[in-house]
DNA sequence: CTGTTAGCGCCTTCAA
DNA sequence: TTGAAGGCGCTAACAG
């Protein structure tokens, strides 16, 4: 035991000359860095900031610091980031870009650094997954529909390359088809933007028969199909019932508020932090359910009035 | 100079094990760390992604890394950042939090650290600022919405304890008296938040002489003032003109979109980054202009119908 | 339980 | 031009 004024010195000392200890000669010594890495696509994405937050309240609480990057969509930009984060000697990387690419990720395993990743990948020896359940928010979407009457329910789906988005889709098919109604010439393509989800929706509105509820695959998607319902001059929910996929802080406070799908990022967070960090011992993959929550932008169809609103011309989007 | 065959089995060698130069190595016995920090209050808040992505986009072309820290508009999380921030041996820390904690800034001051803030504190031998024209911008929007017409515009501010807001409130006040309308009964209290907007303007309207414009501090207030409106069952911008402040992305989405005060992010990233690596050399004050950018949530007024408008109940607010 | 020492991987300096 | 050596600040292993 130290004499209790000698501690007291020390700290004072410490206080009075503000010493901080050397992360970088700790880390040189200790071969450990304290630092956890995350890559994500876009921070710009509304998607992906809760998670960043989440993720870097877990991490300092657990005492790392977190490095973020960018890949901006991009594989070279992935490769820098996978570059930077071996360099500063990461202790684990939680890659949550829904993309991927085999030869980094083989470049990370080889310096046996723990991996977690979102819904891609097998699930190995340093290696964790996070695999969101998808299908069941969008069983409970489209029950939710069903159950207001509707039939005639579209699906606007996220990019065709991106793995996510499939599985997205085929649980709509899938879930439609339970209620015999599924209707491959229901599903567009969208890319995950407002861009997207307007173009798509304009070309619903166009369809001989129109679907009286679409169901997006994020939430972007459907603020863009909002708009274009708008610009045709019809109403959110009364003509057409929309249902989003994420449920981003923005989708309170559409107009109207938009039901949607809640995948929560804080959960994704905390999960993948744990993931790396290993307090969940040999647990390598981490589901997360995904649950309906409704507001107002979902009502029964309008089918009265369907024979006039059809003889209207879609000009104006 | 080596030779041309030497230095290929060099590369070879290095690619065959992939070898990797330790960063913590480097910065032990070089003192630098090639690291720049970054604090901001809140990655949530839509405010900021773009800021940190600007933020890193340059920092990373020089061959930086960045730590990004949210402080959650709490000064004890922003001692812990401040304290990570040095442990790292950052080289430069970028204070984007518009609060300030004096004792920190003397601390980081104290080891040399050069800075950056935005908008709070004075320049000095380390020590830059980005100083934003708010005024600029808000001329330009009680300018345009004096032009529609409009005599009676309202203010919905910041809270009051962030300097920065005072700024727009006052920056508002002055262009409304070179008109000679201002009226202090016009402005209110906000948050910068969507709740406070909706608040704010559920006051608004129940004035006896309703204004017919309304500048928010930021678009999270307008974006609630646009609620307020619509639940009352009136409309923007035919009732109601409003103007947003900062232009996030989100800006463009509304309905209908927000006219609104664009304060260039990525700008604002740049110089930060840039005042911190010391290309621009000795300069310590970063102007950065704000411009109105016109989109569809101001109109003329209605005065026409205002006399029924107000003889509107106001109970469905 | 305290004090000493070697060495983490790299860069810089100085000698050969 | 090349090679060897010292030390950055810290931790771990070991001796006292």
């Amino acid at each position: 035991m130290v004499e209790p004024g000698t501690r007291e010195r020390v700290f004072a000392a410490i206080e009075e000359l503000k010493y901080y200890p050397d992360t970088h000669a700790r880390s040189l010594v200790s071969g450990r860095s304290r630092i956890l890495g995350l890559i994500v696509s876009d921070i710009t994405n509304p998607f992906f900031p809760e998670l960043v937050k989440g993720f870097e309240d877990v991490a300092t609480a657990r005492g790392y610091d977190v490095l973020v990057s960018s890949t901006n969509y991009n594989s070279e930009r992935m490769a820098l980031c996978v570059r930077r984060m071996l360099e500063r000697k990461v202790e684990g990387v939680a890659i949550m870009t829904s993309e991927m690419d085999d030869k980094l990720i083989a470049q990370l395993a080889g310096r046996n650094v723990p991996m977690v990743f979102l819904d891609v990948g097998t699930p190995g020896e340093r290696l964790s997954n996070i695999v969101v359940d998808y299908a069941m928010g969008i069983n409970e979407a489209v029950e939710h529909l069903v159950a207001l009457g509707h039939e005639r329910i579209a699906f606007v789906s996220g990019p065709a390359g991106l793995q996510s988005a499939q599985v997205r889709r085929d649980a709509f098919l899938k879930a439609l088809h339970r209620y015999g109604i599924g209707d491959r010439r229901r599903v567009v393509e969208g890319d995950h933007k407002v861009s997207g989800g307007l173009a798509a929706m304009e070309r619903l509105l166009a369809l001989a028969e129109r679907p009286t509820a679409v169901l997006a695959s994020n939430d972007l998607t459907a603020i863009g199909m909002m708009r274009a319902v708008r610009r045709a001059g019809l109403s959110v929910p009364r003509d057409i019932s929309i249902v989003g996929f994420d449920d981003i802080w923005l989708a309170e406070f559409t107009e109207p508020p938009l039901t949607t799908v809640r995948l929560s990022r804080l959960e994704l967070a905390e999960k993948a932090c744990c993931a790396l960090v290993g307090t969940s011992a040999g647990q390598r993959v981490f589901p997360v359910e995904t649950h309906l929550v409704l507001r107002e932008s979902t009502a029964p169809p309008h089918t009265v009035e369907a024979g006039r609103e059809f003889a209207r011309p879609q000009a104006f989007s």
